[in-house]
Parts: C-alpha cells; structure tokens; sequence
DNA sequence: CTGAAAGCGCTTACAG
DNA sequence: CTGAAAGCGCTTACAG
C-alpha cells in the first residue's frame, strides 16, 4: 500500500513546518502570517501529492470525531432504513459521518452498541431506545454525551426527543372508525412499557371511553420476538370470543405487516367483515385487496429535526429540545373507503 | 464532560508505565514479564476507573481502524437494508464496526463517499458500485485497499466480488414462462451497462432464442431516476404494440413494485391478461391479489460472504475471491400458480 | 528480561 | 507577528 500523504511530507517539500501547513491548509493563515508565495507553494504540493487529512489524527486531537452514533431497532425494518437514510443524508450536509447498529430491541445489544460507539467516541447520538435500557441511557446524559431519541422517548429521564402524537394518531384512528359506524375495535400492540406503545393505547383507549365503547375495548399485546405466532393466536381468539370485533387498528408497521399475512391465513375479508388501519405507509399496504387506511408518521422531518437537535447540542446548546410531530390519517378502502 | 479515563491515569494510580498498563490490558503481560500482584492491581484499578480504551488513538497508532465502509445504492430500499443488517451483524462478531453510505446510483456520491470513507481510514469497503465509477474503484485497488463488490461487479477490474447467477436468473424466468404457455414474453430492465442488469437482459434473451422466440423479445430500458415516469409510459406502450406481451418480468425489486403501481393502474389483470415475474422477495409481492413469482437472492449468504471476504483480505489475502450465488425462482399464482 | 521513549498525524497554546 | 514544541491516547521496537 502506497503510504499516504501526510503534512509532514508537504512541509519537508516546501521547506516549512508542519504547524504552517495546518494552518494554510485549514484557511487560518489570517494572511499576514506568511508570504503569499510560501501559501500558494504550499496549497500546490498539497494538490500536487494529493494530500488528504487523516480524519483520525485529527478526531485523536481534537477529541472529537464527526461521527454520530445511530442505534435503531432494526436496519432491514423499512420505517428504520427510510429513517436511516434521512439521517445520512442530513448529517452529510453537516461533515458528520454516521455508523449506525441495531438493537432489536434489545437491552443487551443496545448497551453494547453504546459502548462500541463510545469507544469510537462518536460526538453523539441518536437512539430509538428500547425497554428498559434507562440505565444506559441516563449514563450518557450524565457524562454530558449529546444524545437525541426518536421514535420513542423516556419520561424518567430529561433528554431531546422527536417523537409522534402517538396519543393522537390512535385516538383519530378510532374516531374514523366510530364515524364509519364501527363499534367493536380492536387495537393489536407491543407488550412494552414504552411510552410511544403506551400513548398509542392511551390514545385507543381514551377515544373509545369518548364514543362509550369502553365495554368494547380489545387490546392484544403481543411480544416483539413472537409476533408471527402471537398474531395468529390473537386473530383466532379474537374471532372465537364473544364480541368479535368489526374493526382493528395495528399500532406498528410490523404489526400491520404480520396482521395482514394473518387476516389473509383466516381469509378475513377486509373491510365486510373488518374494518384495518395500518401504522406507517407501506407498499404492501397498497397492494392489500383493500388498500389500507393508515396513520402515516413524517418520517423525513422526524430525521431531519433529530440531527438538528443533535448538532445543536454537539455544538454546545444545552437546552433539551422536545418535539412531538404530527401524523396524517390517510383514508382508504379497508376502512369503508 | 466528565474526562476520560486514560492509560496514563491507571499508570499513575498503580505506579508503573502507560507501557506496562497497555501490555497487561492488551494480555500481553506474557505472565513473566510483571509480577502477578501488579497484574493484579492494574487490572482492578482498570475495572475500579471503569476504564474503555480510547479506539481513535489505538486506531492512529495501529495504523487500522476495525471500520468498514458498506456503500449501497440506498438504505432505505429493503433490499439493501436487509443487506446491511447482515454486513452489521457480521463485522460485529469480528469486532468491526460499519459506516453506510447511499449512492443513489449516483458516481459523484459514490466518489464522495469513498473520498470520507478513506479520509476516516476504513481497513475496506463493501461495495456496490455504480455505472460508470470504474475509475474511483480501480484507485482503491490500486493502492491495495481492500474492496470486496456485491451485488455486480465491474468486470474491467481485478476485484472479489459477491454477486448473483443473473444469468441463470433470467433464464429460468423465461424458461418457466414458456413452459406455462405464454410467448409474448417482455423484460423490463434498467438502462445500465452493468454488469448485473446486461447479464439480466442477457439471460432473457438467449432463453427467448433457445426456445425460439426471438421476434417476440422486447427490453424495455428505464431511467433510474425516472422510473415512475417511463414504467406508465412503458406499459403503455407494451400495450398499444402489435405485439402485446402476455407476460412481464421484472429485472430488480424497485422495477418490480413500480410496475405493480403501473399494472393497478392500468388495471391489468394478472395472470390472466398478463402473467408476471417479479426480482427479489418483498411483502408486496404476497399481498398482490395474485401473489407474484418472484426470483430470490440469497440475501444472507451475500452479506455473510462479502464480509468473511473483505476481513481475509483486510487480514493479508491477496487472492481475488469471485463467488456467483444460486437464485430461487418461488412459483406463485402470477404466472399461473 | 524490563520499561522508558518514540511515534502514529494532526492542531494550537505559547514561548520567543 | 511567527513557528517550533507539546500533546491527544495509545502501541511496540528497542535500548539498557
């Protein structure tokens, strides 16, 4: 491997140090400082060798890397890569790199992973945190490590987060469903204490109360790393018990997914016999035989505000920005059309 | 910020060499070179500091990083997702850690992302190279940097590469097509001079050949960035033509969902107005009213492979590894069940 | 056998 | 005003 070019290599060429250099190469040369000829000698043999920063030497004395740590629940997951991508994108603009892990929800992982990125002494992160993991989390606040969630937040703890009005999103989604004449909703969840699972059936929940449905409230809960089973189980007793419902809202985009796969198993015809309402925006949904309504999350400006949020604290502000976004119901025929 | 603990903090506490530190923590004590009661003592004071390694610092001394540079066309499509989860979950067990890219298919981002992936001194890339990079590509392996190209390969240049039998993929479309009957058989490609889509195209028409079907071959090319656009158009026209198509396949997951919208639109029906193969699985594909066949990669085995590829390489392998990976071709309902 | 010293490639406080 | 020297936090060749 041809060994690279470092200023020490301009410098003996040009014949000053290397802290000259630096300081040309980075535009702090304030002009007076050297002759204009010894900067334009410099600035060639930089281009002449092709000079390129090592980012490492510079992150080492600096003591800061550029780089931010993303820690989703999973990158193959569309709503986390389409998030992803936002995140690259933006931080991109900014000269910050992003290395980014996936926790699957997972508390062991995600600890791991803040750890791994920590090493790396990533300037901050953005994390869709998973249950339980405060501890992990709160460490970082403590050390004063810039950290934005998204997705979902912790109410213990003070820190920035972009979030949806996870509470709004399913009280609207029943509201449609009662205006459409259904009474008998269902609601298919995480089993998780997470703020953004427990908004969303507060949200279910407190609409049903409002419209006097509460007799009629139906949540399954079912557990992230058995939701294929889960799901099928749940549709089945859903449809033996004695108030079968004539509708269901799925609270995510997995859910959604799962449940559909499930409701095609039991050949449920969708909206006659149900009525659905799927989270987030899927081409799968549109492919569905009855294209689903669904609550659709503004995923881009969720990316955008976290890295906002995120630079500003790098940079210094320690203020803890909150943000809660608004979803669109966007209606469709599994739900009457 | 709380500060950092240090090597040279531990070296102060217990009284001997940062040198001495590095050596026991790095398990290079070779037992007799220290006692084993200072062994001992650094050790705990190293777990009473909570002491991490600065991975920066190590990684300017060492000379490598422990990073990989995984570039892709964009993360937020499913098939690369899924394909950079793998990269992560796999360069994990290693102790590397990813830093993703999106190209867009884009040379000049491609470029880019390579250009801050070297500044920040990646031990190699995984790469999915776009049309028309070979140069940025060819400087990498010039300089020895490990690089190890998924998905196509550039067949101009020396390279390990992990790809699919594009060919074979094609081929079999065509060949399962025929058999059940239909003749008037249309590819719908990328217009790309890589490697992979020629091949694609190439499997398809020598399969239309060998079963003598020649006159009845049509390719239509569109523009990566004007798909939605040119796949309206494209059907359109396939079915204003003299000769109507009684059968499509799609070369790529993204063509093969755009053409899904097109044929909704233009209210096609499949299989019995047209029967239709789609490229890579995706949950769409299942929740069309008639389920596509579709031709699978084997997603996993890619990622697994690049990765355990690029680490021998990164390790000192000089040899080129080559590998084609076998398809699928799953048979559903849209080409006649 | 042992451990202090050099050095990775930068940046910038500070001595002259 | 100028630029040499110190230092970021490690690792390891090498002098003793």
């Amino acid at each position: 491997m041809s060994k690279r070019v470092s200023l020490k290599d301009i410098a003996n060429k040009v014949g000053v140090s290397t802290a000259l250099v630096s300081y040309v190469l980075n535009g702090l040369e304030k002009e007076k400082r050297v002759g204009p000829e010894v900067v334009k000698r410099i600035r060639e043999v930089a281009g002449d060798l092709n000079y390129k920063p090592n980012q490492i030497a510079r992150s080492l004395r600096k003591g800061s890397t550029n780089t931010i740590g993303l820690i989703v629940a999973d990158i193959a997951n569309p709503f986390f890569g389409q998030l992803a991508r936002i995140v690259e994108d933006e931080a991109g603009k900014h000269n910050y790199t992003v290395i980014i892990g996936s926790s699957d929800e997972n508390c062991v992982k995600s600890a791991s992973l803040i750890e791994t990125f920590l090493d790396r002494q990533v300037d901050g992160f953005i994390i869709v945190p998973s249950e339980g993991c405060n501890q992990e989390i709160e460490s970082l606040v403590n050390k004063e490590i810039p950290v934005v969630l998204v997705d979902r937040f912790l109410p213990e703890l003070s820190t920035s987060y972009i979030v949806l009005d996870n509470f709004g999103a399913t009280y609207e989604a029943v509201t449609h469903l009662v205006a459409k004449g259904y009474k008998n909703i269902a609601l298919i969840a995480y089993k998780s204490s997470l703020v953004h699972m427990q908004e969303r059936i507060r949200g279910y929940s407190e609409a049903m109360k409002d419209n006097h449905l509460e007799q009629a409230i139906q949540i399954k809960e079912l557990s992230y790393n058995r939701v294929k089973e889960e799901i099928e189980e749940g549709v089945s007793k859903l449809f033996d018990g004695n108030n079968k419902p004539d509708a269901m809202i799925f609270s995510t985009n997995a859910l959604s997914i799962s449940g559909l796969y499930a409701l095609k198993n039991h050949k449920i015809r969708v909206p006659d016999d149900m009525a659905i309402i799927g989270f987030d925006g899927n081409e799968a949904f549109d492919f569905f035989y009855s294209p689903l309504t669904f609550i659709e999350q503004p995923i881009e400006e969720m990316g955008k505000e976290s890295v906002r949020v995120l630079l500003d604290q790098i940079k210094g502000s320690k203020e803890n920005v909150q943000i809660e976004l608004n979803h669109r119901l966007i209606l469709r025929e599994s739900t009457g059309g």
